[in-house]
DNA sequence: TGTAGCATGTAAGCCGTTACATGATTGA
DNA sequence: TCAATCATGTAACGGCTTACATGCTACA
């Protein structure tokens, strides 16, 4: 049930890429980092290809992955799946305790923060750009949940894009209201 | 203007430390910290303490930090200020290019696109013991507004924590819609 | 007198990135 | 035939954390 004693658990990027495999099954590092950065990238991290790789390398050493080898062309090509035991240790973490609140980097509102070094036209124009990149994400959003229609397989990703669509929306009425305050604060 | 040739430019988070100087004059490492807690963790990081010191040492190599050493009761009390040199660098960063787009890491979240695993009774929980943790976020950003008062030094961050409360006050009502559509897909 | 808070650091190690390197397959 | 995409990896390093180690000061 738990990892291997003597061996360290998996990060909870290792879980949530055990995640995607459970998700859609049998794929390579490669497709799983496009699937990363269609799902993942929003509420947790878009990894590195080169950080997929390790980190299922390192899966594949813990026995949470099944990895499955073919010769095409000279060359290897894997496949990974969830284990049997990949999905029991996956569940347990899913089901035990202590859920980390929220971590938010956001370099928007550092610029906002130091506004006494800048005045208030530099925080107003980082606001416009991110305006603009806020407006993109929505609609990568609803294309997204466009995609996965009403099927109940993928209802809960379908909660999740909805659940974005609302956090930009609402990041967006942020700006409006702090640039507003911005713009009554200037003299 | 830039970072000396052949040394590497600060780290957002020491960029972020050179602004917590800008904004509350000479302090200690250990001050430092606290004063990260109250202010850099609601949008950035809360950096560990044995981070701030070798960040602040990292910073006064480069010459953007003074620091003065004072000797009591036999050891050294050591208070960091922010350079002329560090004040051009730090607003030089902040007037210049790119900015990144934020980066969530939400667990949360997580919790509730993995829900096929665990059916909904398990992000249902989640959701409730985040709602209590948001509450007490957003009593503390309260507090904190409450003490920036109407100081015009302090109208930048006051602005922040305004910004935090509301995007607190969001992330319960996103709670509540998301509660609601786990219940309704329950069966 | 004891304990909570102030204060400073070192060492080891994980997580994740960028840069570099290589090659096959598909379709315009 | 050329470019984009699929595909797999290695090396070096940065940022940040945890664990460990130490000692003073204020105050109840």
């Amino acid at each position: 049930m738990l990892p291997m004693p003597g061996q360290a658990p998996p990060s909870v990027t290792g879980y949530a890429l055990l995640g995607l495999l459970s998700l859609r099954g049998e794929m390579s590092g490669y497709g799983l980092k496009q699937l990363a950065d269609r799902t993942l990238r929003f509420f947790w991290v878009a990894p590195a290809m080169s950080h997929v790789y390790s980190e299922l390398e390192r899966l594949r050493t813990a026995g949470l992955v099944a990895q499955t080898v073919a010769n095409r062309g000279g060359r290897r090509l894997r496949r990974y799946s969830l284990s049997e035991r990949g999905e029991r240790v996956l569940k347990a973490w899913l089901s035990a305790g202590q859920v980390e609140f929220p971590v938010l980097k956001h370099e928007v509102v550092l610029r906002l923060f130091l506004g006494h070094l800048t005045g208030p036209d530099r925080p107003l124009q980082v606001l416009d750009a991110y305006r603009l990149q806020l407006n993109g994400r929505i609609e990568e959003l609803r294309a997204i949940r466009g995609r996965l229609g009403t099927d109940p397989h993928f209802q809960y990703p379908a909660m999740v894009a909805e659940w974005g669509i609302r956090l930009y929306q609402e990041e967006l009425a942020s700006v409006e209201q702090v640039g507003s305050a911005l713009v009554e604060a200037d003299p």
